[in-house]
DNA sequence: TATAGCTGTTGCCGATTCGGCAGCAAGGCG
DNA sequence: CGCCTTGCTGCCGAATCGGCAACAGCTATA
């Protein structure tokens, strides 16, 4: 099923690896063919594909350029293989997804259970990482479908849905916050802060608003793992500002509260994105996924400002 | 520069061919040879590409996916010949426009040539051909451009533009009608009428208001042939009804009168869609030709209505 | 500074593939 | 029936691919 010329998917397996031995191992061919067909790659095009260095390979213009037809074939190719296999009933291949940490918590687990009871023959494959890692992971082909803070919009991806979701504090349930139903920002700032480190999107969020008070007071937890936040909040260590979206279960089981943030009357919304390679088709089976995501943050989406309309009145 | 596996090639020249060695003569090797490809794909996939007939090959469903996905690597391998060309400043390759007989007078050829002009190096093929066929060639991968009246819309094709034109009523400068300046479709029927075929677009847009009347005359001339329509109207044989577009130089000689359509008071709308294959990056020199066509499109499209705005004011 | 380890590249040679030639059987057409 | 076309298949030379080993260049570490 591996029809196209092998100097592609070596040149590709080059790119990913950074070196033209670690590609050969990963392919289980010789390091010279791989030498070889990139060397002839190159006279053929005309340019060289690739910087030489003591340490490995660096993609030149032309190489990435030619990186991303490779990606484009290759991926167009999975396409066609899995539309060849739906015809004879059976879907069978794997879904790769890279999404903020907000997400690996609640949503995707749920989410991927319920497909892989219904499609069995379709791995998952999700790596947690920041909202920019996540872009330049799909433009990189490393991953199918992305999930991220949607805060720029790069050119080569399509962002499949926008979705907004309110900031608020998480307090534990004994926490003197924890009566009221909505905090404004200045409030939560009388207590002991659990702030977010620049790596996580939310910093970004609520720094220019923490800017605008009068006093920048010193955080009490600075940390880069929703995951630790939302603990030690539970714990009562202080108060966390978060997407209702990232706290889970936890919240459910009366542990923590979640309070809409309230900036002067007027919410403050963190928007998720999902995201894929532009100029791709998917394959029947990344799309269905694909589609089951967005319609599930959709209602999550629902709900929660529905709940917070509720609170709010 | 053609660093794919021969048997895409092959593949793709037998497609279009429908034959293996009709395919192997436009590919200057033996037929053995593609046949031998032909055969290889087939069990590398595990399925059968064509139909064998005593005529020669036909598409099997699995065969029509296996061509999008190479007509999907081929397009994209000459957009990325054309992104390393550009690096080295100089433009070159060839754009197919496959467009209706209206525009094939008046707008493309001024096009071309001052895209010409410009970029020595681009080599322009163009068919014309009814909306029909013109949507088809696109999804087949035999012209890059396409435009036509938006009937329907492919599901395989991306809309770039949509532009409204009016129609109206063709007639010799000294034709009774050519004083008046709108008329009714009513007006037109009591002089000799010169209709269009099915074959083109404009039948379809007129049947449906030409059922409205209560009497439906014979037409003193059918035609298939947007000129052989205008050059009738100029000699004074009847009234022919096209879009204001299709008329051209004729019109600016004085020879010819357009009058806009007016049904019961509102105008009759032709749409000409701007197409695309869809899953498609385009080479720099086609999406450079193609936003030119699309942008003189809109100027006539907005002159156009300035005009009748005033006529009918 | 010397050594060990890594990098990509290059002869050499066997295995594989590709492609051309000629001939085969099968089906349409007059 | 003959004639034409179609696709397919042995046969064989040429081209390509890939593995092994050795080489030169660079980096990090002792």
């Amino acid at each position: 099923m591996r029809f196209h010329a092998p100097a592609l998917y070596y040149f590709h397996a080059v790119r990913r690896t950074g070196s033209i031995r670690a590609a050969a191992r990963t392919l289980n061919v010789a390091s010279s063919a791989v030498s070889r067909q990139v060397l002839k790659l190159e006279e053929e095009i005309g340019a060289p594909l690739f910087e030489r260095t003591a340490r490995g390979l660096t993609l030149t213009t032309v190489g990435e350029m030619l990186a991303r037809h490779v990606m484009t074939v290759l991926q167009d190719h999975d396409r066609f293989r899995s539309d060849v296999q739906s015809l004879s009933g059976t879907w069978r291949g794997s879904v790769s997804i890279a999404c903020i940490e907000s997400l690996a918590e609640s949503l995707l687990p749920g989410l991927i259970a319920s497909h892989r009871g219904r499609a069995r023959r379709v791995t998952f494959t999700t790596q947690v990482m920041g909202s920019a890692d996540v872009l330049d992971a799909l433009s990189r082909g490393e991953a199918d479908i992305g999930i991220a803070m949607a805060l720029r919009h790069p050119q080569d991806l399509r962002q499949v849905a926008l979705k907004r979701f309110r900031l608020g504090a998480i307090v534990a349930a004994d926490h003197p916050l924890a009566r009221r139903r909505t905090v404004t920002l200045a409030q939560c700032l009388a207590f002991p802060i659990i702030h977010a480190l620049p790596e996580l999107s939310i910093y970004h969020l609520l720094q220019p608003l923490i800017a605008q008070l009068a006093e920048t007071p010193e955080p009490a937890v600075q940390a880069n793992s929703i995951d630790l936040m939302r603990e030690l909040a539970a714990r009562g260590v202080g108060v966390a500002i978060q997407t209702q979206i990232g706290i889970g279960r936890l919240a459910n089981s009366g542990q923590l509260k979640f309070l809409p943030l309230d900036n002067d009357g007027s919410p403050v919304w963190s928007d998720l994105g999902v995201y894929v390679r532009a100029e791709r088709v998917l394959p029947a089976y990344t799309e269905s996924f694909l589609q089951e995501l967005v319609r599930e943050l959709g209602d999550r989406e629902r709900q929660e400002n529905a709940d917070h309309g509720k609170v709010g009145a």
